[in-house]
RNA sequence: GUCCCCAUCGUCUAGCGGUUAGGACACCAGCUUUUCAAGCUGACGGCCGGGGUUCGAUUCCCCGUGGGGAUGCCA
């Protein structure tokens, strides 16, 4: 045995959102590392310069706070917010753009070695070469006769084109012992001289892992699966560099319930369609450039306007084209009333929104690909640390099934509210961190107070829109309340109708109700019910149609102690004058 | 094209040569209920196909089929 601590890394790229497989791979390499006692380290593989973007980064972090997730190095969310890439830990940088010397002196290790080289194939050739290539030939880069290692020679040879840096991949089976996958044997014939630097001098990630992992004393890299087939890239480098290799785990991958990959293209389409949709019932010119206008002004600082209509354009009338910007996206989806049930849910964010709460997100992802054994399927964060090991873990791809999520939601949201109080102040906290995701400053609004009899009238809930959806009239100003014409009916509520009366007299003993608390309230109307042979399905469902518009509600008695007296005075007469 | 991985109810999975193939979610039925939910009870439902090995294969081997990944100046 070793005494090397456990390090673990999550490194992702800030080219877009945080996905659900993703938050899967940080939750795992956290679970590992804390189960052994180690360290949780996150590190940001910025190097493509072309897709990266502050709000992704800025996004991934939230989403990383938001789960838990929290990291023992990595970058400092505060620095970052303020628009800085300050980090902190002892091996840092933790963002790979600021690792640039460090990259290229080892990669002058290599050059002087005479284990890479220069090249300048165009993208072009390159792809002409791996098209041309023959069945049964392995296509792709051929190493050339004669290696150019010094900078200068090959930029003279190179005339202008430019120029990148390859690997001399050696002519020996690479072995991996990995933790999920078993040992496996990588003849060399399959590997061609890889890309480690690119034209515009930043590493590839290849090159960049294997520097970062060794340096940051990463013990365990735990991944998705679709990293296995390159793992003997990383080997062949360590081994070139006489770094140590890591432990290796590659976690099968998650797919979305078609069984298809989950990307940000799924979301893209639909508000594709639903702009479509949009602009067709726009009827006359120039509607593309009031969409632009309307996601222009939802968005805080978007692009300029002209630019978007370009954008738009282009959008529409390229079925693969994709949004970029997570936040553009959204906002056109808002603008052109994309339903909430119809965007699917990929990222973290989306969960998040949707009132998920982030325990049993956990709860759920950690169960795709590895099992306890046991038949064991509720667990929280703390226990999955006691219960989690890799050998359990499968190799076999997994499909995400929302409706077993809901599942886990509702029982980790109800234990939560049948336990204690402080497990019920999670639950609070957690509600309100839902409203303010989905800006609901209405129910924020009525206090710890309220929003906590709230949660306990409201049992069984799934999720926290359901909460939200319950709740909302409840607090809705009497102006604003609309009254569902069938439920009214179906109560016999019209006037005129004996529905009416019944609730006239109700409200007569609520009016004159001294002690306006739950049990009170129960046991004046269950009184008044006895008096006339009623029973309280006969009169409740009553009271919620004038107090709510529908007859769907908390249940009553905290219903009524939620919107107060004055409240249900309010609204009762006021039915009972007007509709 | 080539290489690699995978295959148990609709879905997630347990199983590691002999099991009435277990659980969870979903679905369906019933009960319960002041609404929506929730809860309770029950039912339905599975070893991809073909060859081997073996006294015996869901389990081990081979082939096929299907799915996935890699083969990028993306990570």
């Amino acid at each position: 045995m070793t005494s090397t601590p456990v390090r673990t890394r999550f490194a992702p790229s800030p080219t877009g959102s945080l996905h659900i497989g993703g938050a899967r791979t940080a939750f795992l390499c956290k679970l590992f590392a804390k189960k052994h006692g180690g360290d949780f380290i996150l590190r940001i593989e910025d190097t493509d310069q072309a897709r990266n973007s502050a709000e992704s980064l800025i996004g991934i972090l939230d989403d990383l706070k938001w789960l838990g997730l929290d990291f023992a190095e990595g970058p400092d969310i505060e620095a970052v917010r303020r628009g800085e890439l300050k980090d902190i830990g002892p091996h840092g940088p933790y963002f790979q753009s600021q690792r640039l010397d460090i990259y290229n002196s080892y990669l002058q290790k290599l050059l002087d070695m005479g284990r890479a080289y220069f090249a300048w194939e165009t993208p072009e050739e390159l792809a002409a070469q791996r098209n041309n290539a023959q069945p049964d030939e392995a296509y792709g880069h051929v190493r050339p006769k004669v290696l150019v290692t010094d900078e200068n020679e090959a930029k003279r040879l190179a005339g202008g084109k430019p120029i990148m840096v390859r690997f001399v991949v050696p002519n020996v089976t690479v072995h991996v012992d990995d933790l999920v996958m078993g040992p496996t044997d990588f003849p060399p014939e399959h590997l061609n001289d890889f890309v480690i630097r690119k034209s515009d001098g930043m590493p590839t990630y290849h090159f960049a892992v294997v520097v970062d992992d060794a340096l940051m004393q990463i013990s365990h890299v735990i991944r998705a699966q679709e990293h296995f087939s390159n793992t003997p890239k990383h080997v062949a480098l360590q081994q070139a560099f006489g770094l140590p290799t890591p432990a290796y785990a590659h976690l099968p991958l998650v797919f979305n319930s078609q069984g298809k990959k989950m990307s940000k293209r799924e979301k893209d389409k639909v508000v594709k369609r639903f702009a479509k949709k949009w602009l067709g019932e726009k009827a006359g010119g120039n509607s593309l450039a009031v969409l632009a206008e309307q996601v222009q002004s939802a968005l805080k600082d978007g692009p300029a306007s002209e630019a978007l209509t370009r954008q738009l354009d282009a959008w529409l009338k390229d079925p693969d084209l994709v949004i970029p910007q997570g936040a553009v996206r959204e906002a056109i989806a808002d603008v052109v009333g994309v339903p909430i049930a119809e965007r699917p849910e990929i990222d973290v964010s989306d969960f998040k929104k949707a009132g998920f709460y982030s325990e049993a997100i956990l709860n759920y992802i950690a169960l795709l690909g590895w099992s306890p054994g046991t038949g064991e399927e509720i667990f929280t964060p703390e226990e999955l640390v006691e219960a989690f090991n890799l050998e359990q873990v499968s190799k076999t791809n997994a499909r995400f099934d929302r409706k077993k999520l809901v599942s886990f939601n509702l029982t980790h949201c109800n234990d939560d509210m049948s336990g204690d109080v402080v497990l019920k102040d999670k639950q609070l906290v957690a509600f309100k961190q839902y409203l303010e995701s989905v800006g609901n400053a209405r129910l924020l609004g009525i206090g710890d107070v309220k929003l906590r009899l709230l949660l306990e009238a409201k049992k069984g809930w799934r999720l926290y829109s359901d909460v939200e959806k319950v709740a909302d009239p409840l607090f809705l100003p009497l102006s604003e309340l609309r009254y569902d014409p069938v439920s009214v009916a179906k109560e016999g509520l019209n006037p005129g109708e004996p529905g009416r009366e019944l609730l006239k007299g109700v409200t007569e003993v609520l009016k004159n109700q001294s002690e306006w608390g739950e049990a009170g309230l129960e046991a004046a109307v269950l009184g008044w019910c006895g008096e006339r042979g009623l029973e309280l399905k006969d009169i409740a469902p009553k009271i919620r149609v004038a107090l709510t518009g529908t007859t769907v509600s908390p249940a009553l008695w905290p219903s009524l102690v939620l919107v107060g007296r004055e409240g249900v005075m309010e609204r009762l007469e006021g039915f009972l004058r007007g509709v």
